[in-house]
DNA sequence: CTAACATTCTAACGATGATTGGATTATTGG
DNA sequence: CCAATAATCCAATCATCGTTAGAATGTTAG
């Protein structure tokens, strides 16, 4: 029962394109980087990439297959949740070449904050710094449940959708800097001109808690 | 010409999926990995992936679409090469997550070294002290091009085919490690059987120069 | 210019993947 | 047990990919 040296190096080489084939679908990106927010039923999965449940379905079996997300069942529903911090780091490290080598996808990114100036220029050590000593407010945009299975140190949970209402819990007299689920997603964004057009002092930081952990800053949940 | 949050997200997402599809397919996975020892025309490519010029070319095509590899040509060969350490690293990140989510693969690639004695226990940096010392000798046997493109700290060449011949070059006092272009790679372990053998106290190393650089440690190019 | 060579392009086929609708399996609440 | 809900499985469709063969392109040597 022994395989020739081109036959074992085909089994590896089919090994890995495993892996490159549960990321080779924009949909199952999509899922993945939700996924790195914490662990969610398929239907919200399903709502949040904006596909049918059934897809998403079909979608997270074929991640599962990888052994890149496993399921959990609590009563009726399926929870599904990335298998380790190791699959988060590779989606940002996957992501961050994308960027590096795609100039259509720089060009893409750049209409996203065409306002440069509502880009945080400081450093995330700065940052955490700043907001170790209370110069800084940073705000988790993201929906409550996220916040929960771990934000930056020093964030304060207040959902995009409740902005509006809950001005008065943020000063004036210093900058806020908000954060979502990463470079692609636009909760951040949307707040920071709320806030803005608000008079606050708003700049966005593209990290998410995948991004801020991959590069080695410690991340806080509630547990 | 204002596109919805779900249109955006959609094209980014389908930017980053473009990488993922270039690293789907096994064979591009393994001119990736051949890509790594150095630049290369299309015809060795395709000797070394086992297919056929007109497949290689193809699959090139495809990489060089997503930007990860770039063409050069000189006089009537065209020279294929990567278009950065980061794709390099890239792939050393890939099997590396390969290797930890799909038993299939450890099972497989345990196989390789089912003598584990002949698996260095030396890391990365006891070795590099070793070599430079002079109590190893550090063996490449890849071929002479590659090790010419960028070889490990005070490694000799001495490519698979030549080994038998040149035994004498090897002090039978001191450990020999060879390694060659990475875990997949069997001409090390080639090597480490044969002087086994012969009677050498020969271990293997199964990084490549894109583990070991992608590690953080020095790379010797013959500029 | 022509011949020879290395590589790429075009067309074609079978295989595989994404997506959808309908049936099916778990689980909870009555 | 039955009805309702959540999720998955199955089958079918259409598009895309891997692969091969044949034609075409670009480059060097004479």
């Amino acid at each position: 029962m022994d395989m020739s040296g081109r036959q074992v190096k085909d089994v590896l080489y089919a090994q890995v394109a495993r892996i490159g084939k549960a990321m080779c679908s924009p949909k199952r990106l999509e899922l993945i980087e939700i996924l790195c927010q914490g662990e969610k039923p398929v239907e919200r999965l399903a709502i949040e990439a904006n596909i049918s449940v059934k897809l998403a379905s079909a979608h997270l079996k074929e991640l599962r297959q990888a052994h890149l997300v496993e399921a959990r069942r609590e009563g009726k529903n399926v929870y599904y949740s990335l298998t380790g911090e190791a699959v988060a780091d590779f989606w940002v490290a996957l992501r961050s070449l994308a960027e590096d080598r795609l100039l259509e996808l720089r060009a893409a990114l750049a209409k996203l904050s065409e306002h440069v100036h509502e880009l945080t220029p400081m450093s995330r050590d700065e940052i955490l710094d700043l907001a170790k000593r209370g110069d800084v407010v940073v705000l988790d945009v993201r929906p409550e449940t996220e916040y929960a299975a771990g934000h930056l140190p020093y964030a304060q949970s207040m959902p995009l959708t409740e902005v509006q209402k809950r001005l008065a819990e943020l000063p004036r007299d210093k900058p806020v800097v908000a954060y979502c689920r990463g470079p692609f997603c636009l909760m951040a964004k949307e707040a920071v001109e709320l806030l803005n057009k608000e008079g606050f002092q708003a700049i966005r930081l593209e990290d998410g808690v995948a991004e801020w952990r991959a590069h080695g800053l410690p991340i806080v949940s509630a547990s």
